[in-house]
DNA sequence: TCGGTTGTGAACCTGATGGTTAAATACGTT
DNA sequence: AACGTATTTAACCATCAGGTTCACAACCGA
């Protein structure tokens, strides 16, 4: 898992991993913050930490001993980037463009009769 | 991991997989095919197929003795929404959104002096 | 019915995840 | 220097992830 994509996906595949990045877009907080309404020990809280730290979600500042944590939303680019590529698939708008478009160009290619049905 | 939500970026988490669904996006492919470019068993594709189909990332047909896989791109509608969610952390768009606003209203509070600097 | 091809399931192994508790570290306060 | 608070590290444990190999099931074709 050493591309940076595998690991932004992976820190986002964890309930607590989100709820904690949901908290910290209101606002930086300390890690006994972040805890706080999770049913877990400080430590575990530290490792979630260090998942997202790694992916380039959050940053960590130093204010004595506190290390108050930032969010890095950035780090989402790329994994935002890659499901994009796919919402074409999926979106509505999308859909209806591709029927436009049909619509537009009925027949355009000059060959294969295309007659396969069922 | 229950949730729909860790499914589907767990399943996201894996080059292999990411793979296989880009293969996907240009057609359905059996298991076979999908399993081609990858130095693996086939055994161990089947697995992430597995692990696609639970996340409802694709879904599989039955055609004689093949099993045709299927994208299934809307699987994807709800993470990327949660993405979209901190678009507004990074996208210039947004900043300049804010620093627009900020000139529109420099100041429409009525209170706190908000003198802290530094 | 006997092969050949396609795909899955079961058993197994190794290493990583996610949690624990108990020290250890870092810093401010007294 | 001693204490208290905040956080990380270390050691440990159970479970899971991702791969393997081998057997088996499902299906077509001769």
């Amino acid at each position: 898992m050493t591309d940076a994509l595998s690991a932004t996906f992976f820190a986002l595949a964890d309930p607590t991993r989100r709820a904690i990045l949901a908290r910290l877009a209101s606002g930086d907080a300390t890690v006994t913050e972040l805890a706080e309404p999770h049913e877990m020990s400080l430590a575990a809280i530290s490792k979630h930490l260090k998942v997202l730290e790694g992916a380039g979600l959050i940053s960590r500042g130093r204010e004595a001993q506190w290390r108050p944590c930032h969010l890095e939303a950035g780090g989402m680019r790329e994994a935002a980037s890659f499901i994009e590529e796919y919402r074409r698939f999926w979106d509505d708008s999308f859909a209806s463009l591709k029927e436009y478009v049909k619509t537009l160009e009925p027949r355009t290619d000059g060959g294969k009769p295309e007659r396969k049905r069922k």
